[in-house]
DNA sequence: GCCGTTTTCGGCCCGACTGTTTTCAGTCG
């Protein structure tokens, strides 16, 4: 559903060109820049009418390349391209060549022949590659401006195959593209989706509700909400479902579907089906869309068909009403939504090792969290009962450092204060337990906020990038490599600097600081922050390879933001994080232990 | 263009909804 739009299209708005362009002067395409022009092939060869499948292949290489976690410059350099999931021998060569001389030929005379203002038409809703080439064709049209004007003057439904209903909804396409709102935090949508089942569970009929798509894989980011409800009489639900207070608009509205825009500019979309198909229904929209293309070509080699509505073989249909009888019958053990990525999660059910995943349940406490010393609004002691009523056993309270301004960052006399005011509060023993942390500046020029007998006083500290976020990938790489090889630094925090939808990850070495990160102990946070999300699920199964720790924290600046904790267990999850991997899933004793071992 | 516990060639996942259609193509998920 609404994960598959993101890979299914080039990104809107990007200038492919300009980032070719930038290659042969000497920049070192991204992963992303790689996977987009991939996408962009992908496009055009399907403009151009070639089979389906050759774009299949370019779009699956490109989410290859996304998912890899590491550098594909690194991989190529290794000679490892075919080792990629979806890379055979033609996509190595054009691989080679893209990453070797910053051009790929194949690419240009592709744009010699499909202009590229006729795939930037896909972007439009409701036009897909047949209709976009027909605008081109027809009306010469390469640029959404053009078609909107086309539309406007009643000349698209003089096409053959189109007529009036579809000029009409291809103009709606048009406004809903200038203003769409990007994809949502998971952290926004999560609470949107709840409040939707929660009217859902309560109309009359309906025996099972949950969210499913990108949302039930707990995505960072959501495009649209998708709900799953199981009942006898579907269309009683979806036409209940479109008059829901919230619904500003129907998109679409069938017996077993509906598609609706929220008042909040959301799209959420309902499936209906009977309560014995619940289990099919739930894993097929669950997806992803690689996950579910990969299962159904496992239950094709058993001569088994797979869609929503269960199984069939021949004529005989099997039901599954719950969601584990789906891979049941494959063979499989349940394989929990987050992992369903087509990341190798099949692979590893069919040989029995996919991971025992970290829990919400396993963690013990949060060691990243601001109080109203700093930046954030909760006094100290009421974090302590907030963190003790989370079942917490003990929490971090790690404020900003002195030079850190906007965010009142504390000097070393007034962290030596709050230390009084924490042993006065552990002596009452209400709540969690606190440790004193900071959350230390990692300078512009790479030095730390404090020195180190001034670090040796804190329990925790959690060195942070909050400067000079936009400095080349070596300078900011070697501000971390400098704060990880300080023995008082505990924890990295949120290591990229990304902000959802704002800000683009820093120009970091990943790679690099994981490794360095694995041979120092130092752990790595995945930032609970709906915004930040950071390190990202794709690296977090990096560092799973690499046997690095991570920290998961809330970087909470309220009480209530604690249970941000969640979505950092949830990304964790996406990268196969085990309990063992995580340091806050220790007891406080394990803990300190090994903060004493650190010294 | 990829890929192999039925294959090195011939497959490649399946269905709802809509609109313009007289039986289906296009889009989306």
């Amino acid at each position: 559903m609404s994960a598959d739009r993101g890979q299914r299209r080039t990104r809107a708005g990007k200038d492919v060109r300009a980032m070719i362009r930038g290659a042969t002067m000497g920049h070192r395409l991204s992963n992303r820049e790689v996977a987009d022009i991939l996408l962009q092939i992908a496009d055009m060869l399907e403009i151009r009418g070639e089979v389906v499948y050759k774009a299949l292949a370019y779009r699956r290489a490109a989410q290859s390349i996304l998912d890899l976690g590491r550098d594909i410059n690194e991989v190529w350099a290794e000679g490892g391209l075919r080792r990629i999931p979806g890379v055979g021998e033609a996509l190595e060569k054009k691989l080679d060549e893209l990453l070797r001389t910053g051009r790929l030929q194949y690419y240009e005379e592709l744009q010699e022949e499909i202009p590229p203002g006729v795939v930037s038409l896909l972007a439009i809703p409701e036009v897909g590659p047949k209709t976009a080439r027909l605008l081109w064709e027809r009306l010469g049209a390469t640029s959404v401006a053009e078609v909107e004007e086309a539309a406007r003057a009643g000349r698209l439904r003089e096409l053959p195959g189109l007529g009036a209903r579809s000029e009409q909804r291809i103009l709606e396409g048009i406004r809903t593209l200038y203003q769409r709102s990007k994809r949502i935090p998971l952290g926004v949508a999560w609470p949107i989706a709840m409040e939707l089942l929660e009217q859902l569970r309560n109309l009359p009929g309906v025996e099972e509700a949950s969210a499913a798509g990108s949302l039930r894989r707990m995505c960072p980011t959501i495009g649209d909400v998708d709900l799953l409800a199981a009942a006898k009489d579907g269309a009683a639900v979806t036409d209940a479902f479109t008059r829901f207070p919230q619904v500003a608009e129907v998109v679409v509205h069938g017996p077993t579907k509906a598609t609706v825009i929220l008042e909040n500019g959301v799209q959420a979309d309902l499936r209906v089906l009977p309560r014995e198909r619940w289990g099919s229904l739930l894993q097929y929209f669950t997806g992803s869309k690689g996950h579910n293309v990969a299962l159904r070509a496992l239950a094709q080699s058993k001569g088994l068909s797979l869609s929503e509505y269960g199984y069939k073989r021949g004529n005989e249909e099997i039901l599954c009403g719950e969601e584990s009888q789906v891979y049941e019958m494959l063979g499989l053990p349940w394989i929990p939504p987050e992992l369903r990525e087509d990341r190798g999660e099949i692979q590893a059910a069919q040989e029995g090792r996919l991971p025992q995943l970290v829990e919400l349940r396993h963690v013990r406490g949060d060691l990243h969290v601001h109080s109203d010393w700093s930046d954030g609004v909760t006094p100290v002691e009421e974090l302590a009962l907030a963190a003790g009523e989370l079942g917490y056993e003990y929490l971090v309270v790690s404020d900003h450092t002195q030079s850190l301004a906007v965010a009142s960052g504390l000097s070393a006399a007034r962290f030596a204060e709050q230390r009084r005011l924490i042993d006065r509060l552990n002596a009452r023993r209400q709540g969690a337990h606190i440790l004193q942390g900071c959350e230390l500046e990692i300078h512009a020029d790479g030095s730390l906020d404090f020195p180190d007998d001034v670090l040796a006083g804190f329990d925790v500290v959690v060195a942070s990038v909050h400067s000079g976020l936009r400095q080349t990938r070596d300078q900011v790489t070697a501000r971390i490599m400098n704060a990880l090889h300080n023995p008082h630094v505990d924890v990295i925090g949120h290591p990229t600097g990304r902000l959802l939808g704002q800000r683009e990850a820093s120009e970091v070495d990943i790679e690099a600081i994981l490794q360095e990160a694995a041979r120092t102990g130092t752990a790595i946070e995945v930032n609970g922050i709906p915004e930040r999300l950071d390190l990202d699920d794709v690296h977090v199964k990096r560092a799973m390879e690499l046997g690095v720790l991570i920290a998961i924290d809330s970087d909470a600046h309220s009480a209530n933001a604690l249970r941000a904790m969640y979505y950092g267990v949830a990304m964790a999850r996406r990268g196969w994080a085990n309990p063992r991997s995580v340091l806050n899933t220790r007891s406080l004793d394990q803990l300190q232990k090994w903060l004493r071992r650190r010294g």
